[in-house]
DNA sequence: TGACAGTTGCAAATCGTTCGCATAAGCAAT
DNA sequence: ATTGCTTATGCGAACGATTTGCAACTGTCA
């Protein structure tokens, strides 16, 4: 049983519990927004599901598996790491979270609500930042297309130092 | 023991066999750089690392770890799969090879004696296609150095269908 | 030809991720 | 609400790629 307040927090109730969490306005349509598309391709809402979706709704930073097992946690206890990685496997097919994987560690995940961007990697402080350039992303189909492909998607990570 | 003659091939001694194997002129130099690389550096020119570095000296793809196991012991049948990963390491920080991470399966190599390239990985048939735009690569600097970051390396890999 | 430090093969360990299976629980129709 | 069908879950074991501990071996250089 899941309950949806007016100010800005989810309710959840289950069998012997009652949690309560504050999320922002765009976290809570997020949050929706993922549901639905799950609904959509009639996939079932469960508990575990809603307490992963909140946290990534929420995250604004690349977390691997177990960091969204870690923080799905502090939502629902009982949710196991195995659910996690079938859940960001689900996700992922359902084109509502990315995997990324960068070089070292295990993958990690992004919701797919931000327009397309790559990423710079500090590689002294593991540091994440977004860019985009409409430029490259033209120069990379002009180059596929001139050698007879269209692009599907692509991967373009720069690892860096602070100068 | 090892020796080289001037007939495109290379003879190897071991206790018990003699090995005899074509190689190109530009396959044989290109082994021999990579000794020196490695002697310049105080490694061991050991009767394995030979016989890995003629196998990468000659592959003109992007082989995994198996992969260049199995065509190592072509040459040399005693060497092993760990020392097949311990040397393809040590080959990376040496910077004479470079370790490609597509998606899906394990890591593949390839030497870094060629130009820099980035790659085309055909979607369907798993065909990897090279290609460098100095466009891109100097977009790139750019859009770093505007984060205040300088390059280190990077990855760009387009996930390309035929059309 | 030593002597020593680096290298090897082997098997076991690691690590992130997936899987089988019995149980639990969505969801739609009653 | 209750039912019934089907999917999802938790657990622990299995997995595949890669690494590692260790005893035996071998380049290298004096
Ligand atoms: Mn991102
Ligand atoms: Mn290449
Ligand atoms: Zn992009
Ligand atoms: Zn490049």
């Amino acid at each position: 049983m899941l309950l949806r307040t007016t100010c800005n927090s989810v309710l959840r109730v289950t069998s012997d519990r009652l949690y309560s969490r504050a999320m922002s306005n765009t976290a809570i349509k997020h949050l929706r927004d993922m549901e639905d598309a799950l609904r959509a391709d009639g996939m079932r809402i469960t508990r575990q599901r809603v307490a992963i979706l909140s946290v990534l709704a929420e995250a604004n930073d690349h977390p691997d598996a177990d960091e969204v097992h870690r923080r799905t946690k502090q939502v629902d206890p009982s949710v196991s790491l195995a659910t996690v990685y079938r859940t960001l496997s689900v996700l992922e097919n359902h084109g509502v979270v990315h995997r990324l994987t960068f070089e070292g560690g295990g993958a990690r995940f992004e919701t797919a609500d931000a327009p397309h961007h790559d990423h710079i990697i500090d590689v002294d402080t593991g540091a994440v930042v977004e860019f985009h350039s409409d430029k490259i992303e033209r120069l990379q189909a002009e180059i596929a297309a001139e050698l007879g492909y269209d692009v599907v998607h692509h991967k373009l990570e720069l690892y860096c130092r602070k100068r």
